[in-house]
RNA sequence: CGGGGCGUAGCGCAGCUUGGUUAGCGCGCAGCGUUUGGGACGCUGAGGUCGCCGGUUCGAAUCCGGCCGCCCCGACCA
């Protein structure tokens, strides 16, 4: 007997874990915390990679690429950047056989290098905007890892861009957080909260930080996308000036929003259920398993033929199929093993079927197996597939709702916040004395509040002074 | 860095307290045969410097000392 899956509601790391390995999606490479993505997790992460550069395309963008290591000095021009990001930061301080002169930092993120950059990109109001994306891997020291949640090297996009005007920089940073909405709930099936952090939660150097929170399954909140509306902060650290429209020195806008790998460990923590993995059709590397049954050597034969006629058919169609003619295993094998790795459907095809002209269809996401008459299949399969990731997101969008509660009082929200976990909905007076005393009682802290600032008229749930912003709490990652 | 735990075959583990033949078990792997509609079965077989170094002893996976590595919980964080 094979092991089997440790049930996700009873130990939820030990789950996810297992899935993550058994699926063969990654493994820890060498150093403590790396990650080396095995095939099947990289072809996820390349097909939201395609979705996500799609958009950035389509919003006038264009791909570069700056080096990952550069001198610390530069990481140290920006006061809030270097203090944010100094205990996480690798320094490279020998190279060429003998101790450098100038450390160099592997890049925890660009902000740094691409400013100092764009210092000599920019003169005037006609090179801007200067709009710029590049898909690299950034390193940061972490205490602890989790695969895919939290690696100290993981894979990511990082986009900066420059502004003439501050609106402009900021309508960016809105419209970026809005790609990200849409690649997060329409391709990875995970809908999310889209909103601002609050200053202690800030990027380091940021003016304003927007993100998008989605609900795990375990309670916690994942923080999922950010977007950042940098002021003139860098292009004051790094002196890049521009003579605008009125011959007037000024500094240019900067925005900056990055979504990482974390995402696929996202779309295995909200989609995941018991048995394994559950891929959104619009990621999944295989879409359709077609699972050939047989007792003899004629009938394998036969079969395999009858599913090769019908991978063709589905492959004509533009969906992404896979017949498992693996002899060494048994039909049932193959049933588990595909569930683990989240196929969203699943063929099965045997002598019973061929004779009466049909294939059984089977649905991740549902419970029972459906007679399919076989010329029917290829032509159903977009809608079927449709109604996976639909179902992903709506179980997903059901889970995240019954886990959102509006907070009555101080007392069952802490409690509940740090039992159940969940998304807590309350006012907020503004001060971050309130923030901190929450985070040290529960561990649970503000996600977000709302894109535009309004008054939640109501006391802040902490102090109870007059509330400022309606704040959504919880634990996250 | 603090608190726990672990290192024995590719993976998961037992054996250690009380030292004693060729170090076991399950899964996986190889060969053969029977099987194949929800994780097959039988037979045969391959696979180990028991984390490393030193000590005690006639004899160490087991006892003692040192070192190394890993995992979990917490602090840091996307």
């Amino acid at each position: 007997m094979a092991d089997r899956l440790p049930k996700q509601s009873e130990d939820f790391p030990a789950w996810y874990i297992e899935v993550v390995k058994r699926a063969q999606m990654a493994e820890h490479g060498l150093a403590k915390g790396s990650m080396v993505i095995k095939a099947y997790g990289y072809a996820v992460w390349e097909r939201l990679q395609k979705a996500l550069d799609d958009r950035f395309k389509a919003t006038g963008h264009e791909n570069v690429y700056f080096p990952l290591l550069f001198p610390a000095k530069l990481l140290e021009k920006e006061a809030d950047h270097v203090e944010g990001f100094s205990p996480q930061v690798a320094v490279v301080t020998y190279g060429g056989g003998q101790e450098l002169e100038e450390p160099l930092v592997i890049r925890p993120t660009s902000e740094a290098v691409i400013w100092s950059t764009y210092a000599n990109w920019i003169q005037s109001y006609r090179d801007l905007p200067l709009l710029y994306n590049q898909w690299c891997n950034v390193l940061r020291w972490e205490m602890r890892t989790r695969l895919f949640l939290r690696t100290s090297e993981f894979l990511w996009q990082e986009g900066h861009t420059a502004h003439a005007t501050s609106d402009e920089a900021v309508e960016e940073s809105e419209r970026m957080l809005g790609v990200y909405k849409e690649v997060a709930e329409d391709v990875c099936a995970i809908p999310v909260l889209a909103g601002r952090k609050s200053a202690s939660e800030r990027f380091p150097g940021a003016v304003e930080t927007l993100t998008i929170e989605a609900l795990m399954r375990d309670g916690k909140a994942l923080q999922s996308g950010t977007s950042h509306f940098l002021g003139q902060n860098f292009a004051k650290a790094y002196e890049v000036t521009f003579l605008n429209a009125e011959g007037e020195l000024d500094h240019p806008w900067a925005t900056s929003w990055g979504l990482s790998t974390r995402m696929v460990g996202g779309i295995i923590m909200t989609h995941g259920d018991d048995r394994g993995l559950r891929l959104p059709p619009a990621l999944a590397p295989v879409q359709v398993v077609i699972v050939p049954i047989y007792r003899s050597e004629s009938e394998q034969t036969e079969v395999v033929a009858a599913a090769r006629r019908l991978h063709e058919a589905l492959t004509a169609t533009g969906v992404r199929a896979k017949v498992d003619d693996r002899d060494q295993h048994r039909p049932g094998f193959k049933f588990s093993e595909w569930e683990l790795k989240g196929v969203p459907i699943r063929i099965e095809l045997g002598p019973r079927d061929l004779a009466a002209g049909r294939a059984i269809v089977v649905a991740r996401t549902k419970e029972g197996k459906n007679e399919v008459a076989f010329d029917d299949v290829a032509p159903q399969m977009t809608d079927l597939l449709r109604g996976v990731q639909a179902d992903l997101f709506e179980d997903a969008r059901s889970f995240r709702d019954a886990n959102t509660h509006e907070i009555s009082d101080y007392g069952s929200f802490t409690a509940g916040v740090a039992s159940e976990g969940g998304f807590w909905v309350g006012a907020w007076c503004g001060d971050e004395a309130c923030e901190e005393k929450v985070s040290a009682e529960t561990k649970a802290t503000i996600r977000l509040l709302p894109l535009e600032p309004s008054d939640p008229g109501a006391n802040c749930i902490v102090c109870g002074r007059p509330g400022k912003e309606l704040a959504t709490w919880a634990r996250s990652y």
